[in-house]
DNA sequence: GCTCAATGTATCCAGTGGATACATATCGAT
DNA sequence: ATCGATATGTATCCACTGGATACATTGAGC
């Protein structure tokens, strides 16, 4: 199973994906090509297809990754603002990858099974850390959704060139206070 | 300068931005490509080029398009809430368009005067109608970017398959409520 | 050991954005 | 009026892409 040298690879699944996640988290998708992809694993272009049925199931996984991730990265968070906070780095960190999670219409999302359980542990920790625990369940999903929405619009915004550009540390911070988590003349965390 | 007859065109520049705008407005630009855009014109592929510097701009010249109409519908909303309701309904009729004025970093944007131009008059219809009249300019900006982000962030993770797929009309009273424009139990707009 | 499904390769295809060279028309200066 | 510069359109080429088909190699399970 480990890397093999001949004629079969070992595991290209898992080396295409890595591979892939690293050309295309700064990146984007827009430049990223198979082929590009199958030439830097010493690979014929077509053997990615034994793993993945097209070019978007490959961008599927990659986007299943990403949001792996970044399930992981928020999962520390203990407040709304540190939720806030570390979900705009990820997004401001790896702008191709959060694009790619985020801006196709993933018909993938519920035909890949990875993607819909790494979206859904994302949804998980988003309740845990932004919900208030007793209330019910519309007002705690629309909780949520209000700091998502927040988060992913100022990102896009940002991306887009419709806002000033900041460092990261002021973007997150304006965005803190947008959102009502930081009174008006606090430092953020 | 109207459509003539033989070698010359009369107005491609114009015929071709309309017709790029149809083709996009539901589909998006991924399946669109010059020349089909070009056939349909009846047109070689390369007389295109005469008139935008190469595929990026033309899409940026559509984005204008974009925007001069958004802040066209835009500009008969006379409070928060009708605003927002237009914002989503022109993002959710013309999905297309709108991913093309949003999800591109259009680096376009200040090297085309005419997309710069059509983005500064939606800000300004929004600080219009979004803002409180007699507040510090920090503080307009800042409860026009709460509005903006929301509506974006909304649009984009529903339209990402992040949330449950509603009718237009539940969703734009669904973005209204997170966004505190609609008390409780009282009917959207 | 052998077989056969899994994995990789070789080669082809149509479609794309873009470049270069050339054809045709329009318009302003004379 | 005409004539030449310039704008506009065409013809043809290129490298590259995602994908299809046919074939080669391999290793796992019987």
């Amino acid at each position: 199973m480990t890397a093999r040298a001949d004629y079969h690879h070992g595991d290209l699944a898992a080396a295409a994906l890595d591979e892939a996640l690293g050309l295309i988290a700064a990146d984007g998708e827009a430049r990223f090509s198979l082929r590009a992809l199958a030439d830097r694993l010493g690979v014929a272009h077509r053997a990615l297809y034994n793993h993945f049925a097209d070019r978007e199931a490959l961008l599927a996984a990659v986007a299943a990754r990403g949001f792996a991730q970044l399930a992981d990265g928020l999962a520390a968070a203990s407040e709304p603002a540190t939720f806030l906070a570390a979900y705009v780095r990820f997004a401001r960190g790896y702008p191709g990858l959060y694009a790619v999670m985020t801006e196709r219409h993933h018909a993938q999302i519920n035909a890949t099974p990875s993607l819909r359980a790494a979206v859904d542990r994302v949804i998980a920790v988003a309740l845990a850390v932004l919900a208030t625990p007793d209330a019910d369940e519309d007002t705690r999903r629309r909780e949520v959704m209000r700091v998502w929405m927040l988060a992913h619009g100022a990102i896009g915004l940002q991306r887009a060139g419709m806002l000033r550009l900041r460092s990261d540390a002021d973007f997150i911070d304006e965005v803190l206070r947008i959102a009502g988590l930081v009174p008006p003349q606090e430092k953020a965390p």
